[in-house]
RNA sequence: GGUGGCGUGGCCGAGAGGCGAGGCAGCGGCCUGCAAAGCCGUAUACACGGGUUCGAAUCCCGUCGCCACCUCCA
């Protein structure tokens, strides 16, 4: 079986393969930084560190690059007598990273910033120019543009045809052959900063969009490789030019497309104008990064989610089920042979996951096995406890929900002097309890509960956990 | 106007011609001193109207509604 995943220029899910037999490359567009991730952000890099993680774990070497767009228009925007344009674009991208490493997402092999590569993108609309596919713009703009006109495959991404788009609607008319054509470099405007202008062979500017990541993706994965990802919202323009820019340049570019479906807020695309942003500091500053990771990781990749009010509570809920078998089974594994099983995950969750990445139905496997497990725990069947532990736990961890839950158990002394009063209080309770005093058994679980620590009897012993 | 997609039971969400994925919530039962957790059981579901077929949520035609892109956007 191999892997198989949807490639948005031939519309079909296909086989996965490879340039070079064990290796994939991958380029995924990250954000521009300009202003606060939301969870959409967060999505769109969680889906690809999910085929990540697939494809390592199917024995792929993957490089992985996840670039920075750290110039563009909305970036000088947001820069303020107190904060110039590359302190936002730093400010941001913390913010981005802090979003990531919440998720538990995996850093990238390499995290390019645009503004690193600007000598390559020099090279490449050099390149374009020589072969008739771009041109310097007869103002004194300083602008080069990709000549469409040139380029009798431009559409094929999205299976456009140059004549049916509507026509951009410029602000200023500019020095372009055709509407469509789009800004490779952009000349220096005298409002804009000069920290924001490099020199180049058409005169002091700064790259537009598009080239920005056909230049990166040359650079880190060569002018060919295996996978170029990003949100769907990204299809046109952004990836229509890259595609086509790269080609004209004779790369041979990405073999496959992957879009991610987007986030959407009472039915609509989280956008700035619309002002219906969820921010990714504010979701995970009330819910649990897992629970979080979960949910926007539970649906098929592509397809659209909608936030709304109890999406994440039938995650937490659903995620705690998982988690609440791996803490049992842990515990009534632990001391006997079978605690240190290891297996193979089960063949119906890698059929799912090796057919584009088929994570809900890999999620169905997952929660038939710990209802398995859970039944085996009721029957007392150590050995099946422990085989179903192993194939969850390996689960899990592909997924990567399987975030170490901070047992604080342990950690700190405050902690510790909780734990020790708890333990003194249930304590209490089974000798109430034997004493049939129910009373005042139920009164000391009710008062925990109101502190927040729910307590699970089982035939031999009573655990703790803090509610979440 | 062009391009792509969606509409599945109370909710979320898979599937894509033939035994009703899975989760959340609900209901009944088991377990429990009672709970919680867990287990077992539990649903005239596939926007609407036609058609093809022995058989359609799945294919075809039409209708309605919604979304995305064509302008910066994960």
């Amino acid at each position: 079986m191999t892997v198989r995943l949807h490639d948005s220029l031939q519309q079909a899910v296909v086989d996965l393969e490879t340039r070079v037999e064990g290796h994939v490359g991958i380029y995924v567009c990250g954000p521009t930084v300009q202003s606060a991730p939301h969870i959409g952000h967060l999505r769109s890099a969680l889906v690809y560190d999910l085929w990540r993680r697939w494809l390592s774990h199917r024995g792929y070497a993957v490089t992985f690059i996840r670039n920075v767009t750290d110039i563009d228009d909305k970036v000088l925007a947001q820069q303020s007598d107190d904060e110039p344009w590359y302190a936002v674009a730093y400010r941001v991208e913390l913010e981005f990273t802090a979003g990531y490493q919440a998720l538990g997402l995996l850093p990238p092999t390499y995290e390019p910033r645009a503004t690193a590569s600007i000598a390559q993108m020099h090279d490449l609309i050099a390149t374009l120019i020589e072969g008739g596919h771009a041109y310097a713009a007869d103002d004194d703009s300083g602008d080069v543009y990709f000549d469409v006109r040139s380029w009798s495959r431009y559409g094929e991404l999205t299976r456009q045809s140059p004549d049916d788009m509507e026509a951009a609607e410029d602000s200023a008319p500019r020095a372009k052959r055709d509407p469509r054509d789009f800004a490779l470099w952009k000349g220096a405007k005298p409002d804009e900063p000069t920290s924001a202008h490099w020199d180049s062979p058409w005169g002091r500017g700064r790259p537009g969009w598009h080239i920005e990541c056909s230049a990166m993706a040359a650079r880190y994965l060569g002018e060919a490789f295996d996978i170029h990802g990003g949100g769907l919202d990204l299809r046109f323009p952004h990836h229509e030019n890259e595609l086509a820019q790269s080609s004209a340049a004779g790369h041979a570019f990405a073999r496959y497309w992957v879009h991610n479906g987007l986030v959407t807020t009472g039915g609509q695309k989280m956008s700035k104008s619309l002002g219906n942003s969820v921010f990714a500091t504010d979701l995970l500053a009330t819910t649990r990064a897992a629970v979080v990771r979960y949910w926007l990781g539970s649906a098929h990749y592509r397809s659209t989610i909608d936030y709304t009010s109890t999406s994440l509570e039938e995650s937490q809920a659903a995620l705690e089920r998982i988690e609440g078998f791996l803490a049992r089974a842990s515990r009534r594994v632990a001391s006997t042979r079978f605690a240190a099983v290891t297996t193979e995950l089960p063949a119906e969750f890698v059929a799912a996951m090796d057919d584009d990445l088929a994570v809900p139905q890999a999620l169905a496997v997952l929660h038939e096995r710990v209802r398995a497990g859970n039944a085996a725990l009721d029957d007392d069947d150590v050995a099946a406890v422990a085989r179903a532990r192993a194939e969850v736990a390996g689960m899990v961890a592909v997924l990567g929900i399987d975030a170490p839950e901070t047992d604080a158990r342990d950690d700190d002394p405050e902690a510790r002097a909780l734990s020790t009063l708890v333990d003194r209080l249930i304590a209490e309770r089974r000798e109430a309890r034997e004493s049939r005093d129910f009373a005042t058994a139920d009164r000391i679980r009710d008062d925990l509960a109101a502190a927040g620590i729910v307590l699970e009897d089982s035939p031999t012993a009573t655990d703790w956990s803090i509610d979440g």
